[in-house]
DNA sequence: ATTTTTCTGTAACATATGTTACAAAGGCGA
DNA sequence: TCGCCTTTGTAACATATGTTACAGAAAAAT
């Protein structure tokens, strides 16, 4: 649970100003508003930063929702937890992107996954009403809101796509094809254990399934420089 | 692809009225508002009434979401594809709510899904823009909007926690708690074949997660009829 | 340059789920 | 009541993935 002191709101409230994020012009729900309009939206309206030191836990799931967060410094996590403690990672949100935004309206209004703080992080903190009152006073955000909200689902949808539908196989072949560009020499960015986390599989079976799509003749793969052999051999393998 | 005949969608303006679909009152989209109301706005904008017959394909997965729809008589339902045409099936959509409801915005745009007439059915169309100028015409309409897509990111989390945290008997499990509730005695209202749909696996996996259940002696099983005999037990298996 | 940590490659084995198949039971219309 | 279709129960078998473990390679830290 999150606590608020009332007290800390108002002393950040000097601490910190809007203008000290000037990239918050680049996050999904300010586009289109120069730093300057964003402050003074702002001036209106409550809001806190809040600051996270590495590995804390920002919120838990089953909290209540009844604030937007945007990441100003630093990166956190979501992560979801099943029933043993199993972990798999969602994403991870950098600045300056907002979290949460599914769940400040609709039935439910508690966060579905852990959010943890993946270095020393700052996040805005902005109350439901005051968001409410940023739409009322600049369309454009509320139009952010909306495709922000709106490019959640497509990635929620994305994601069950790639959980359910592939085989870990299938789930390679469709990251390098995306990563490829069509080019036929890859160098993964990201190491197994990354990927196995991505795909919600375990490490070993993702070096097993680039070892059987080299086997198979479709790839040459050593260590993170993959070389695409046969580009329909691998869109086969998208099973 | 869906074809808009424009002479069509004028003859329809007058072969249905607004006022002959009540029950858009109890609508996501429409709470709130009286059908005189609804009505009401509904005379500024352009919007058609379309029909399709049972298992007609009503948008393809990859179309382009330029509408909002509505389902307003019969059912449909949404299922993705996956490379080798398996499909699974990710909701029923009943009247009067709506669907696309999360790509009309954002950056994709296209439907992630099929979406088919389970009936006999009939669907509002409403173009992106007139849903637009119902925002700006109605507050009501825009806050429902946004719980709708909001939920929908729910569902749709709701939707990969099932899918990939748990095991068969986890989701059986999972499915008995929720619809017991609290009770011992349960009626499954659902066939063997409609849970394996809704969980993603097989129809005799689902048998044999139930029987699984039945011989640990967390549950007694006879057809349709399930006795939960110790709820710990069910809980534990919750993987 | 050396140590330490992380990452990769791989193996043996366990297990969950899919696949296919068929028979029995149940519901339902003729 | 009969026959038909759907649903359930179950089995044998195939396969994909998880689990655990360990050694060597690469990268990072000291």
């Amino acid at each position: 649970m999150i606590f608020f002191d009332l007290r800390t709101i108002r002393l950040k409230k000097y601490l910190y100003m809007i203008q000290d994020f000037p990239f918050l012009e680049k996050s999904p729900l300010f586009r289109g508003l120069t730093i300057n309009e964003i402050a003074s939206e702002f001036s209106e309206i409550h809001y806190q930063v809040k600051k996270y030191s590495k590995g804390q836990m920002v919120v838990s799931a089953g909290d209540i929702v009844d604030r937007l967060l945007v990441v100003l410094t630093g990166s956190v996590k979501g992560e979801m937890v099943d029933f043993s403690g199993k972990t798999i990672k969602i994403e991870d949100i950098e600045p300056p992107k907002p979290l949460a935004v599914a769940f400040l309206f609709g039935k439910s209004n508690t966060f579905p996954v852990n959010i943890i703080a993946n270095e020393d992080s700052e996040l805005l903190v902005i109350p439901k009403e005051s968001v409410l009152k940023l739409f009322q006073e600049n369309k454009n955000i509320l139009l952010n809101f909306l495709n922000s909200i709106s490019n959640r689902s497509q990635f929620l949808s994305q994601k069950i796509k790639f959980l359910n539908f592939q085989t870990i196989k299938g789930k390679i072949a469709n990251y390098l094809l995306q990563i490829a560009q069509g080019k036929e020499l890859v160098v993964l960015d990201k190491s197994q254990n990354e990927l196995a986390e991505l795909f919600g599989v375990t490490r070993p079976s993702v070096g097993r399934g680039i070892r059987d799509l080299h086997n198979d003749g479709v790839i040459e793969a050593s260590g993170k420089s993959i070389k695409i052999i046969d580009f329909n051999g691998l869109k086969e393998c998208l099973k």
